[in-house]
DNA sequence: TTGTAGGCGTTATCAC
DNA sequence: GTGATAACGCCTACAA
């Protein structure tokens, strides 16, 4: 038994006895105002394309419309919670606009990304949402990228930074909320602060890197190269690089991790080394991923609108589908910082 | 300006100085064996591509083809760090044999696996993979199911269940690992144990609660309905659940969470009602999520392997894809328990 | 108000 | 070895 023809719009139209001009118009719910067809024959075409159980094969509307309607999304690091949000927001205001969205992540492999860039270039999907600059990191990302701006294809990136570059942008930055933070931490009394700096590509947290140094020098610390361990993406990751932090002479009375994933990591290794949060050592986190209000102690930390980005990325990716020629945009989101408990006076040594 | 126009076979074609055909078999490999090229014809098509930047249109080869190269699959809580294990293990083998994957959570929206339904029948994916029973939920996502069914669309079901139905299943089912939670409790000296039920779908966990009503009979437990809370799937729901859990008189010395986000919940709630786990209250969850380890105490839980079950799930799909008349087939996937701090003796009353 | 016909970019079946 | 040519299913001027 073979798997059974996909009716056309060829057989609605023969069960109807129309032609199937007469089919599509009313599939397509006359789309254009100028024509009308009588509510007689809509009448008989739906009911021979439900008896048919018809159903309009999208590959052959891409291949004639020359659009896909999906929409391509890259995020760093699906493991981490807060790019949920971003996917989320990304994927309603997708939804809204009658597109799909197809979802892929670098940490899974970092052909996933490159596999997107190409679905880009074969035209399965109409534009494309890379979120986090790591594109900058790879020489062959670069070049596909380059090609497809040659030819224009619609790129919305969300990242930390503002480029000059000719793209639409969405830029969320953690920049002075982590100055916000580091002046909590200075005004606790902290003066050995460490960072856990926990990235999948190295220029993925620049904005709370730099802040950091910028900060201990305006408060007249010295940078301690000891007291910033950069390691990987995972909890695990974080829980690693406290035990290497708190090897320090002194140890920091305070650790700033990059993300909340790395805070959780953060959180267990303090309780494992018998140091408690916030008594010996205060903690922060960045993102207020759902469980950090759920932790013990509750972590304070530092956050965006994720969702918000996500819908403001896919709004300008269709106005760009939608008029190519328009001037490039940037949208700037705000960050703000969440005080909870894992925070408190630095101990008096 | 324009777009520019993507370059075409026929493109190609011209400046190669050879017919459409040609560059066909060169792009395309000489798939069928009977084909040969010059090498130097070869040479001079894959400079022209190169030279044009041309890059084969997937949507025309779709149409030409009837096949998308693409798999949808649906899972039910993209929040839930549990269900990434899956989408990973089906991601890389889906990859390994070409193809995509179309990722569609039910918590979006509901709606969001009608969508994905509808790109089947849309022929925007060749298959489809249904992770969780939900579809018995609604009619109308039935009716779909059938229709589907009824045109012989590969699909492959991950349920808790087996069902005699003809449908391709990997089955993954927490029972007789449940019956070892409640042993491991019943020996510790824990009778009263509660339970907190929280799905998105009121059938998505009953390979939980019927081993659990089940083993409270054979310890001669009388079921105390008011020790199994009913919730929604979230971190806030589970921490709701345990403060109306610890109203009970006598309050349980257990608490099993049906997944380790809500476990997350139950834990927080615990400390907040001031007990202490294990000492006053041992706590279970189900999934083994990676923040699981590294809960202040480290939290007992049961699992399986979620990314094997991607995997296989994606192998039983591209088969049925290949050869869409063999028997239907049923891999059945074990469970494990991992016992850590969250559980101890039961206090003595 | 409805039908006819051409073409979107590919691949596959033929001839040559 | 290579080149015409016919589908794949759909949309949409334009003709009737």
């Amino acid at each position: 038994m073979q798997r059974l023809k996909r009716p056309t719009q060829e057989d609605v139209a023969r069960l109807a006895g129309v032609s199937r001009a007469t089919v599509s118009y009313v599939i397509n719910g006359l789309a254009r105002g100028n024509i009308s067809i009588s509510e007689k024959t809509r009448r008989r075409v739906l009911e021979a394309a439900e008896q048919l159980g018809y159903v309009p094969d999208a590959t052959a509307r891409a291949l004639r419309l020359g659009t896909t309607k999906a929409l391509g999304l890259i995020i760093p690091d699906i493991r981490n919670p807060h790019f949920w949000e971003t996917v989320d927001g990304a994927w309603r205001e997708a939804r809204a606009s009658g597109y799909h969205l197809l979802l892929s992540s670098m940490d899974l492999s970092a052909e996933y990304g490159r596999e997107i860039f190409e679905e880009l270039s074969h035209r399965r999907v109409d534009g494309l949402i890379l979120m986090g600059s790591f594109i900058e990191q790879s020489d062959e990302a670069q070049k596909i990228l380059l090609r497809l701006r040659k030819q224009r294809l619609p790129i919305v990136e969300i990242s930390d930074h503002l480029r000059d570059d000719h793209v639409d942008q969405v830029v969320s930055d953690y920049r002075s909320v982590t100055h916000e933070v580091m002046e909590l931490l200075f005004s606790l009394g902290h003066r050995r602060i460490g960072l856990v700096y926990g990235v999948a590509r190295s220029d993925l947290a620049l904005d709370r890197l730099e802040p950091y140094r910028k900060c201990l020098e305006g408060f007249g610390i010295a940078f301690d190269e000891h007291l910033v361990v950069q390691c990987g993406p995972t909890i695990e990751d974080g829980y690693r690089a406290t035990f290497a932090l708190m090897n320090c002479d002194p140890p920091p009375t305070a650790i700033v991790a990059i993300n909340d994933l790395l805070a959780i990591g953060v959180m267990r290794a303090l309780v494992d080394l018998g140091r408690s949060v916030p008594r010996d050592v205060s903690v922060v986190g960045f993102d207020d991923i759902p469980q950090a209000r759920y932790l013990v102690p509750r972590l304070t930390t530092a956050t965006k609108d994720a969702s918000l980005l996500g819908q403001k990325a896919v709004q300008l990716l269709l106005k760009r589908i939608a008029v190519p020629d328009r001037p490039y945009e940037c949208v700037v989101l705000p960050a703000r910082l969440i005080v909870r408990e894992s925070t408190g006076p630095a101990p008096r040594g």
